[in-house]
RNA sequence: UGGGGCGUGGCCAAGUGGUAAGGCACCGGAUUUUGGUUCCGGAUACCGUAGGUUCGAAUCCUACCGCCCCAGCCA
């Protein structure tokens, strides 16, 4: 874009101009970089993108776009011992999804002999020497922020000398750490950057890309502006950390002669209330099983955003709007979530579910009669058509919620003697209501509906206040349901560097499982990927990923305002979904979170049981709450344990592989007791077998029983110990986990919509 | 007791000498077969503080206060 707009008074409304926009204008009216504009991404292959990388994407690219420009993709590959392309992946993967393609994708490691011909180049002119002080010996010549550092005895060795050791350096003849490269600038100079800053350390590491090839592996700040100068980059923007680098990156690329130069510009990284954004602490959640890997829906990676049933366009559309600037802030999550439900707004077709069922019967609607209404995909102002046929019959469920009792002010669902609209259906009046003798919990509504009404009209005229979704109980088909919630409670969860950890503020409320949601019969045909709004509850995605056998599982995006909650905030944790707490038996420990909410209130037994295998055998409070309500996964746990296996693997296999029709003909019929489901799951966490080899057996453990171990051995299917890869360096093991409990998961998921890559080949010597 | 940055309503964020945009959140009202959406309207800002320059300052000057970053052979 070389020509300004005809009228500068032009609004601009879809790219506000911020500080970085107008810096570009001016550079360009300047003539800077000859009326170029390029710009690159440039991240570490060592961890997943998360939204705050969005906010850089969407800046990088989104500014080539505008300006006419180029960006591009580079991975900053100068640490082999933290690096894996196996993260290269997926954030090309993430970037794509986000709707950006770069013009052209490199690696810093494709310019190692580049920058290594530079640094010969310093060392020639007196800028750069080899430096043989010990880690701790350059520590203590760095000084302090407010003590000037001293000079290395090594600093005046002579071009000669330093030329000799840097080669023998490249050539392998020196242990890690025994020299380095260092600039020759300041070590009196107030920028701590500008001591003497290392350029080249020694690194016996296997590089995933340049291989064994070297052993000397350039610093960031050696790297990254001889990158952007090599790819002619002219805006190298970087978040507010770097600042007191840029005083090197100048000095650096002018060392070595680079011509019209590209420039350094910060700007704050993206914060976000309730949430973690940073690696470290991601990590953190990872690893302590505090979410389900890095895609967990509550994760704020773009992984676990897509999950989640984010879209591209809401999140580029919420870095838009965020702005760009230098002060330090922490953006609301209410701005995240507004974005994306503006997004849906008019992209989410309305269908119907019910998440916590309360039966109605309509007592003047025949028995056996059913009916199908016409029911439109969109409300009315949103201008798009289609509709689906929804059965209507004598028995129907509605939520819970939009019945009570004693109706509070204001409260214009169903209540005795009221009369309701059932969405694109009758009016119907509640007649009678049915308590459980003891508990008193509502356990059905008798209802009367009128005929007239068909439709949702009255033809008298009359108006009823409230609205409510419903299914037909004959017709609905079941579904799960994961209401998720903010993954923290504390609006900053890391409030000081050495206060409470982080780990403290984890919301125990942030996903509720709904194991037996009924969805309308529609959906059957739904595709995994696709997104709803199940009418008046919120926006669902279709979860690919967490489907088990042809059960749904739908992931809650977010909810619809809510203004009714607002103003009632007991109305909206109803009596109902209050779970009772028994009291008999050992009482839970207070240290516990309490027990998310679901729909079945557990027997004492049950309860005891739960309480046993959460505290005792440390199963997740979801998952030890659905074994100890289900007969048969009670058993099999029971079993499994008894024979010698570790609860939590064999809770994996019970919960989250067993098909739910496996339960239902009682623990008599199925062909294997627990015991086996041990040998399967000790065989997995031994790494005897591989993941995939594992769920093949236990598909046919299902359908046949048998012995896996026996399988095993009969059929060689012990995966072979890779020594080579098991030689790789300790760190870097902590750093590749993550990726594979990812990948396992994503082998497992259905067919379609796998968005992550595998790591087949690592998997062996992961765990 | 060094250096580099940043401080505008509850949260983001424009504005760079002429008398405080916009978004989110919040509160009213209208419309509504989603307590959704949409549409109207409203309340919040002495622009970190204190001085100064000027007819006039969020914008210029001075001092002070607060927060963030830098002492990895990480990026």
């Amino acid at each position: 874009m070389s020509s300004s707009p005809a009228n500068p008074k032009e609004e601009e409304t879809s790219t506000p101009r911020d500080f970085i926009r107008t810096m570009i204008d001016s550079d360009l009216a300047s003539g800077q970089h000859g009326g170029r504009v390029a710009t690159r991404f440039p991240p570490e292959p060592n961890g997943y993108l998360h939204i705050g990388h969005a906010k850089s994407i969407c800046l990088n690219f989104g500014l080539a776009e505008e300006f006419g420009g180029t960006c591009n993709l580079r991975f900053d590959d100068t640490n082999p011992e933290t690096e894996d392309p196996e993260y290269a992946r997926s954030i090309q993967d993430d970037i794509r999804w986000l709707g950006f393609e770069w013009d052209s994708l490199h690696y810093t490691s494709d310019y190692f002999d580049q920058l290594y011909t530079w640094a010969l180049e310093l060392i020639e002119k007196g800028k750069a020497y080899v430096d043989s002080l010990n880690e701790e010996e350059i520590r203590a010549h760095r000084g302090t922020v407010t003590e000037a550092g001293r000079n290395s005895p090594y600093r005046d060795r002579s071009v000669e000398e330093n030329l000799d050791l840097f080669a023998r350096m490249k050539a392998g003849e020196f242990a890690d750490g025994a020299h380095v490269l260092r600039a020759k600038i300041d070590m009196a100079a107030a920028n701590m950057k500008m001591r003497d800053p290392l350029l080249y350390r020694i690194r016996h590491a296997h590089h995933y890309r340049t291989g064994d090839r070297w052993c000397l592996y350039p610093m960031y700040d050696f790297a990254h502006g001889q990158s952007d100068a090599i790819e002619r980059i002219t805006h190298s923007l970087c978040t507010l950390e770097f600042e007191n680098n840029r005083e090197l990156y100048d000095w650096l690329t002018a060392a070595i002669g680079i011509e019209d130069p590209p420039h350094q510009t910060e700007f704050a990284r993206l914060n976000i209330s309730y949430t973690v954004l940073s690696k470290r602490k991601m990590l953190e959640l990872v690893e302590g099983g505090h979410v389900d890997g890095w895609d967990d829906p509550r994760m704020a990676t773009l992984s676990g955003l897509r999950r989640r049933g984010y879209t591209p366009s809401s999140i580029r559309a919420f870095c838009d709007r965020i702005g760009m600037a230098k002060a330090n802030s922490v953006v609301d999550v209410a701005q995240l979530e507004h974005a994306i439900r503006d997004d849906l707004n008019t992209e989410a077709p309305r269908v119907l579910a019910v998440l916590r069922p309360l039966k109605v019967v309509i007592e003047n609607y025949p028995e056996g009669q059913n009916e199908e209404l016409d029911a439109p995909y969109w409300p009315h102002d949103v201008p798009k058509e289609g509709s689906r046929a929804l059965p209507f019959s004598r028995e129907l469920w509605i939520d819970r919620d939009d019945f009570s009792l004693e109706p509070p002010q204001g409260f214009f669902r169903l209540a005795p003697g009221r009369e309701v609209r059932l969405r694109y259906a009758y009016f119907i009046r509640c007649e009678r209501v049915i308590q459980d003798e003891t508990s008193g919990e509502v356990t059905e509504l008798r209802c009367t509906y009128d005929p007239a009404t068909r439709g949702g009209k009255a033809p008298d005229g009359r108006k009823v206040k409230g609205t409510i979704h419903w299914l037909s109980a004959a017709h609905a088909l079941p579904a799960e349901v994961r209401l998720y919630d903010r993954l923290f409670s504390e609006e900053n969860p890391s409030p000081a560097k050495s206060g409470p950890d982080f780990k403290q503020f984890l919301n125990p409320d942030s996903l509720e499982v709904i194991e037996r949601a009924w969805i309308e019969p529609s959906l059957a045909s739904a595709e995994p990927g696709s997104r709803f709004q199940f009418e008046r509850l919120g926006y669902f995605y279709l979860d690919s990923a967490a489907a088990r056998g042809d059960k749904k599982v739908f992931n809650r995006t977010v909810t619809l305002r809510d203004s009714w909650a607002k103003k009632r905030p007991r109305a909206a944790k109803p009596a109902q979904s209050r779970q009772p707490k028994t009291q008999r038996g050992t009482p839970p420990k207070p240290s516990q979170p309490a027990t998310p909410p679901t729909e079945r209130p557990l027997s004492p037994e049950q309860t005891l049981a739960f309480e046993y295998y959460r505290d005792e055998f440390e199963i997740p409070p979801s998952d030890a709450r659905m074994i100890a309500a289900e007969p048969v996964l009670d058993t099999l746990l029971v079993q499994a344990v008894q024979a010698g296996g570790v609860p939590t693997s064999v809770t994996r296999w019970l919960v989250h592989e067993l098909p739910a029709s496996a339960r239902e003909g009682g623990i008599e019929a199925l062909p294997f007791t627990g015991a086996e489901i041990a040998e399967l799951a000790t065989l997995l966490d031994e790494a005897t077998i591989s993941g995939p080899v594992a769920k093949k057996l236990f598909t046919e453990l299902l359908e046949t029983g048998g012995s896996p171990r026996q399988w095993v051995e009969e059929r060689g299917l012990q995966q072979i110990t890779d020594s080579a890869g098991s030689k790789r360096s300790s760190p870097a093991t902590a750093n590749k986990s993550p990726p594979t409990a990812t990948a396992r998961k994503a082998s497992s998921a259905s067919s379609s919509a796998k968005s992550w890559p595998r790591a087949e080949g690592r998997r062996i010597h992961n765990r």
